[in-house]
DNA sequence: CATCGGACCTGTTAGC
DNA sequence: TGCTAACAGGTCCGAT
């Protein structure tokens, strides 16, 4: 479900509730997510207070405060993989199904629920000062200043792979996944089957100003909800209006008298106009 | 190295 | 109406 819109959209839900917040407890109904949760997360979550919470790709960061006799605090990290989503709940409503994970906190007293049907996301522990294995090879973040079109020039070099797959690509940018890598090479106007070593330098800068108008315009909406992607307070994100060709096949294009076209990369479902993305 | 396919899961929908 | 197959917002890992 989530790409980057849709995770910075929970981050900044749950902030507000969440800072100073004390984990009371830490209540695992389903442990088999994409990786088991660990032993040291569940010892060592409870009893802390939710000092931050910052984004990295598509990961929460919750920051916590450090215990008496250390210098740093841990951090919590959460992925929400395909279906997964946080929310705040009253902790009298009734848990619901596929709520695998739930912290209960106090000021103010609420309920954080993991909800993932598919349980393709996961959670980890990372010790004050260490960076988690599953941070240290990603690209840089879409909205910040090293995602440039030099470097994406340069890392395509000599590549064949398409240019969709080439972006889709954590250690290129992180955060674009299906929907907004469609909608970015759709306003750049670039065929998303292009081998991605054969895009000029020119070209690679209007695919980044695209990526970052088009992200940055997601998080504006609050996110894109096609099935069922809600917000922590439980409310839409409302980018699915904004939506130029993804799962709009068979439908016109919205900028020439084309129609949009489905095919499949990587096997995953590309939307894209053949008259105007070249 | 780069590239590809399979794997991990459940729920919803389209098609017969 | 009921069964089956395809498909869904991600990404790691192993084989080639």
């Amino acid at each position: 479900m989530p790409e980057l819109p849709e995770v910075e959209t929970t981050r900044r839900g749950l902030l507000p509730h969440l800072r100073g917040a004390r984990v009371l407890a830490l209540r695992v109904h389903q442990a088999r997510l994409r990786w088991p949760l660990a032993a040291e997360l569940c010892e060592g979550l409870p009893g802390r207070r939710i000092v931050d919470i910052q984004r990295r790709a598509k990961y929460l960061l919750i920051e916590l405060d450090a215990a008496a006799g250390e210098t740093g605090g841990p951090t919590l990290i959460v992925h929400l993989g395909m279906s997964g989503s946080l929310r705040l709940d009253d902790p009298a409503t009734p848990r619901r199904r596929h709520d695998h994970v739930e912290l209960d906190l106090q000021g103010p007293s609420l309920s954080l629920r993991y909800h993932d049907p598919r349980r393709f996301g996961s959670w980890h522990w990372q010790p004050a000062g260490q960076t988690h294995p599953l941070l240290a090879q990603l690209g840089p973040e879409p909205l910040g200043p090293d995602f440039d079109a030099e470097r994406l020039w340069r890392l395509s070099r000599g590549r064949r792979a398409a240019v969709k797959l080439f972006l889709m690509d954590q250690a290129t940018v992180v955060g674009v996944g299906n929907i907004y890598a469609a909608e970015a090479l759709f306003q750049a106007g670039i065929d998303p089957r292009r081998g991605a070593g054969r895009i000029s330098l020119a070209r690679y800068g209007r695919l980044v100003e695209a990526v970052r108008e088009v992200l940055g315009r997601a998080i504006e909406q609050g996110g894109t909800t096609l099935r069922d992607y809600l917000r922590p307070e439980g409310t839409p994100g409302y980018f699915a209006q904004s939506l130029a060709v993804y799962d709009k096949a068979g439908q016109p294009c919205p900028r020439c008298d084309g129609t949009v076209k489905r095919i499949v990369l990587g096997q995953r479902a590309t939307f894209f106009c053949a008259g105007c993305q070249r």
